[in-house]
RNA sequence: GGCCACGUGGCGGAAUGGUUACGCAGAGGAUUGCAAAUCCUUUUAUUCCAGUUCGAUUCUGGACGUGGCCUCCA
């Protein structure tokens, strides 16, 4: 398999990539909605579309791949976010912004082309909102501008639901103003005290689906390659975006290749805050390293469910500690075989097996595959941080310092000499408590921070 | 209720119409003062039923089970 497969949600199959123009190839992703700080949920979209990304730059050259990220910094949850912590929504978002961004590098995600926000973008949406009126596709009332979806006909593809359907399994309470049960909202009023901005119809906000359309279109144009994000966007998000992006395009046009991730779920559960069984990025990156988080997020294929749990970290710890030793900074600049599997539909299980394979292979001494694997590991974003960072960052978590490591061992050591052998396994055992490896090699003692 | 996905060894997780995935754990061996690490060898699996087929874990139908979407969510 020479070419990238990406399995479409539109056709719900396995399809051969290809872009619309080989010298700007475009992926936009759902980026977060800056109201609380992110959970290892967001981090697999994260993770996941960073992997497309970096294979989309192997595949047509770093200059030639768009990567749009927006960051959603208006939205009913951030007010009522700020309103229950009692700071200002800029600084909230701010802050949010930040600590996502944080989370961003800790993982080892390449920045996207672009980072757009959404309130930045509201003339964009106030035009955009304009002319769906004016083809008759939106309608405004009480200061509230609804799309309508009957003027979609294919509105329920990429979701597989068909408008009647959805009529009769409402479990909302629809909105009185509504003509259609199915329209959404475009734009909507803001109280005196929320955030809002003026026009035609008064004073408010954009609807949330809108600045994804808006967006899009503005840095990557009306049709453009793959949009990406979770598999809980397709319905109701993503449908309205390409209802909206559609019409106001006058196309059926809008992205090519949908792709969605699967969930992370905790004891099959789905991971999210409305069940509240989530781990924030920061907490999992804390207790094990961003590249640990990453190896686990890649675990499975990303359209499968993926359980998060100590077992499944401890051991994609325990494969990256012996991953690295060997890591080199002398890496390959071919692309390795094994590149073929991500090609596939991102198979990363797949690749990591044969990540496994280098490994043994260059740990019987050959050099070329010690090269191919350390460029495996970074075309996947691991190996990042060169053997040393590691070791520093596993030195930071152990409390005994260092001198005191090293005269420990001395006693081993003449322990050891002594014959006292009994002595020497108590030292062993103590330093084993305090987190610090000891081994014995060709007579030398070997200690390393575990 | 509608729609979708999934069900592989002790666990995680790929693949495949007939041949070892891989990792972790377990067992045996080499090595070691004993370990650790490493290396070698190795046990264990395709939810159930029916059909198609020379042959099905893989394709088709059904049953059962799990999860998801239909409301904010990555």
């Amino acid at each position: 398999m020479n070419n990238l497969h990406l399995t479409n949600s539109l056709t719900n199959k396995k399809e051969i990539f290809n872009p619309i123009n080989k010298d700007n190839v475009t992926l936009y992703a759902c980026g977060p909605t800056v109201y609380d700080n992110p959970h290892v949920g967001n981090a697999r979209a994260l993770v996941v579309f960073d992997v497309l990304f970096r294979i989309l730059i192997e595949l047509y050259g770093e200059k030639k791949v768009s990567y749009v990220r927006n960051i959603t910094d208006i939205d009913d949850k951030i007010i009522e976010a700020s309103k229950i912590k009692k700071i200002s929504i800029s600084d909230l978002t701010k802050s949010v912004t930040e600590k996502f961004h944080k989370d961003c590098k800790v993982l080892f995600c390449l920045n996207p082309t672009k980072e757009p926000k959404a309130t930045d973008h509201v003339a964009g949406m106030i035009n955009t909102t304009n002319k769906l009126i004016e083809k008759n596709a939106a309608y405004e009332k009480e200061g509230h501008v609804f799309f309508a979806v009957a003027s979609f006909k294919k509105y329920g593809k990429l979701s597989n639901k068909n408008p009647d359907d959805l009529k009769a399994g409402a479990r909302v309470e629809v909105s009185k103003l509504k003509k259609d049960p199915l329209d959404f909202v475009l734009w909507k009023p803001s109280d005196k005290n929320d955030p809002g901005w003026d026009s035609p119809w008064g004073r408010g906000r954009p609807g949330w689906h809108l600045e994804c359309s808006v967006m899009s279109e503005k840095y990557l144009g009306k049709n453009f390659d793959i949009h990406g994000g979770g598999l809980d966007l397709i319905f109701p998000h993503h449908e309205n975006e390409i209802a909206q992006s559609c019409v106001y395009n006058g196309t059926d046009k809008f992205a090519n290749y949908w792709v969605h991730n699967g969930f992370v779920t905790m004891n099959k559960e789905k991971m999210s805050k409305s069940l509240g069984n989530i781990t924030t990025i920061e907490d999992a990156t804390k207790k094990y390293t961003g590249q640990v988080v990453r190896l686990s997020l890649l675990s499975a294929q990303y359209k499968q469910p993926l359980d998060w749990n100590n077992e499944l970290l401890t051991e994609q710890s325990k494969t990256l500690d012996k991953w690295y030793s060997m890591y080199s900074s002398e890496v390959s600049e071919k692309t390795p075989n094994c590149f073929n599997d991500l090609l596939d539909d991102m198979n990363t299980p797949l690749y990591i097996s044969k990540l496994h394979e280098l490994f043994q292979e260059s740990q019987k001494g050959n050099k070329d595959k010690k090269k191919e694997f350390n460029k495996a590991c970074r075309l996947i974003g691991l190996f990042n941080e060169s053997a040393e960072k590691r070791a520093e960052y596993k030195k930071s978590k152990v409390k005994i310092s260092k001198d005191n490591i090293l005269s420990k061992i001395k006693d081993r050591e003449e322990a050891k000499k002594a014959g006292n052998y009994k002595l020497a396994d108590q030292i062993r055992d103590d330093l084993n408590e305090e987190g610090i490896d000891i081994k014995d090699e060709k007579g030398k003692t070997i200690w390393n921070y575990k």
